[in-house]
DNA sequence: CCTACTGATCAAATATAGTTGATCAGTCCT
DNA sequence: AGGACTGATCAACTATATTTGATCAGTAGG
């Protein structure tokens, strides 16, 4: 089996997952989301957020491109895209990849 | 010859790197010292960015941990740390491994 | 139909981050 | 020493993001 291929991306859009994964509160919600799917209600309670303020982390995050939901009856489920990431850290290592070379001299 | 060890970061850690990143004038000078080192007039040049500005951006990036610099006669010169990069990617892929379990019904 | 419940949305208030122009410290050259 | 140059720092200003409390829409059950 090969290892999955996730396409890679553009230096705007890994700003973009960057600055959404960059609070506290919403990385926290990502750290509970990385161990499975969670419904709101339980995450509310685990990371004892007001419910407005999940809402509107999760919406961040949802944006992004970093998780997906899935309606049930009254309940809301919300899971990580795990491609997003996956994307994003190729993108990070590439960035470190070719940076060992020493400056010009400047004058 | 082994792959290079790149120490594990915490959550906080993470974050205070992700923070950093999520800019887009930084993300512009981390894409510009991918390259290879470079002193502070030839950013300041190539990005079209006033010199305080720069500076300022520079600086945050450098107490993340992302950059070095180093002086030379009147001239600075910055360069990315490429284990603080790989670091974050590292941590990155670890979030994404996890997360495929499904939800145990909320209610 | 009415009520209780989950979660999204909105506007106002607050908090945080970035920009700007000025000033300062160090280096180099004459 | 004096002047020109690079880059750091500071305070005031501006812009952006987050929090809060209220209201709204959809679903389920009596």
């Amino acid at each position: 089996m090969s290892v999955s291929a996730v396409s890679p991306i553009e230096a705007e859009q890994a700003r973009a997952l960057l600055k959404a994964l960059a609070d506290p509160l919403r990385l926290q919600v990502i750290e509970a989301l990385a161990g499975g799917e969670r419904c709101v209600c339980d995450l509310a309670t685990q990371l004892e957020l007001g419910q407005s303020k999940l809402s509107f982390h999760l919406k961040v995050l949802k944006l992004a491109g970093l998780l997906a939901d899935r309606q049930e009856g009254r309940w809301m489920y919300y899971r990580i895209q795990p491609d997003a990431i996956e994307a994003l850290a190729l993108w990070l290592r590439e960035l470190g990849a070719n940076c060992r070379k020493p400056a010009s001299p400047c004058a």
